[in-house]
DNA sequence: CGGTAGACTTGTAAGG
DNA sequence: CGTATACAAGTCTACC
């Protein structure tokens, strides 16, 4: 799914709509996607808050409610959130609706049903994986061209790798890893600790810029992804590599290659990228 | 600790 | 056109 640039593009259309809204009544479609504490649980801990802030880490959304309680979304590969009209939702992969004390619903659709969604109190975020122990994240003070060389020196697994570590960098997922190696010049197999500075300092650009324009061009629709409003991004069509097997490469021309890092799809420039 | 394969889940695209 | 296939924006667990 989304990845920062995209999750951050719903946080801040949802933020108005939301932020100081009651939560009215909930309903869950999907049970399962509740994974703490029980769906009846959920609904009974958060049914009456108001909403008073809208956060994001990383890929999780964080809905600050009243009470010192917080709501924690992951939207996984295919979940989408958005508002819309009370009483016209059509969406045959909608899991769970949150209506507010508007004439607004919260909507979460979601196709491959592995979307996350927690109740906690404030204090025990902990609780809820991977959230405490991310990163730092592009484009903020701590991720730093030190910071790469520190995390990548003693570790030989592939760059494309690490970079999709959460505990190591905050937010990159599948397309961004893959275009930030591409607009970086490196490799992606190659392992990390081989990095000499100049590259160090090319990656660490990179991450910056890609990250930095697909937040201008509001996110990426590949397949799945929709705003807040259920509308698709624009940065699709900038990828200079991403799911671009067999096309040409817009800096050189040659044919951008598909291969499998770590179990996932990866794409790269053979010219480009060494 | 480091790294990888498999699992979860289901829709869609590509290809026969 | 149906699917015997392949692949998918992510992460967690088991295992070596």
């Amino acid at each position: 799914m989304p990845e920062l640039p995209e999750v951050e593009t719903i946080r801040r259309n949802l933020e108005s709509h939301i932020v100081d809204k009651q939560i009215t009544a909930v309903d869950i479609f999907l049970p399962r996607l509740v994974k703490w504490p029980s769906a009846d649980e959920f609904r009974a801990r958060v049914l009456k808050k108001k909403i008073n802030r809208l956060e994001r880490k990383g890929k999780y959304l964080l809905l600050r409610l009243q009470g010192d309680i917080t709501l924690i979304i992951h939207l996984r590969m295919t979940g989408q959130l958005y508002i819309a009209e009370a009483g016209h939702v059509t969406d045959r992969f909608e899991r769970i609706r949150l209506h507010l004390d508007s004439e607004e619903v919260l909507v979460y659709s979601d196709a491959r049903t592995l979307g996350t969604w927690y109740v906690m109190p404030d204090h025990e975020l902990g609780r809820v994986h991977g959230l405490e122990s991310l990163g730092p994240e592009p484009l903020s003070e701590p991720f730093t061209v030190s910071y790469l060389a520190a995390i990548f020196r003693s570790r030989t697994g592939k760059i494309k790798s690490l970079l999709l570590n959460q505990e190591l960098i905050g937010g990159l997922g599948n397309i961004y890893a893959d275009e930030s190696l591409a607009l970086a010049g490196i490799y992606p197999e190659r392992p990390a600790n081989s990095l000499n500075s100049d590259e160090l300092e090319a990656l660490h650009q990179a991450i910056n810029t890609v990250i930095s324009q697909a937040l201008q061009n509001a996110g990426t629709t590949f397949r799945d992804y929709r705003n807040g409003y259920r509308q698709e991004g624009h940065n699709q069509h900038h990828l200079r590599v991403y799911g671009r097997k067999g096309q040409a490469c817009p800096i050189c021309g040659s044919t951008i290659v598909r291969i499998e890092t770590a179990g996932r799809g990866t794409h790269y420039c053979p010219q480009c990228q060494h």
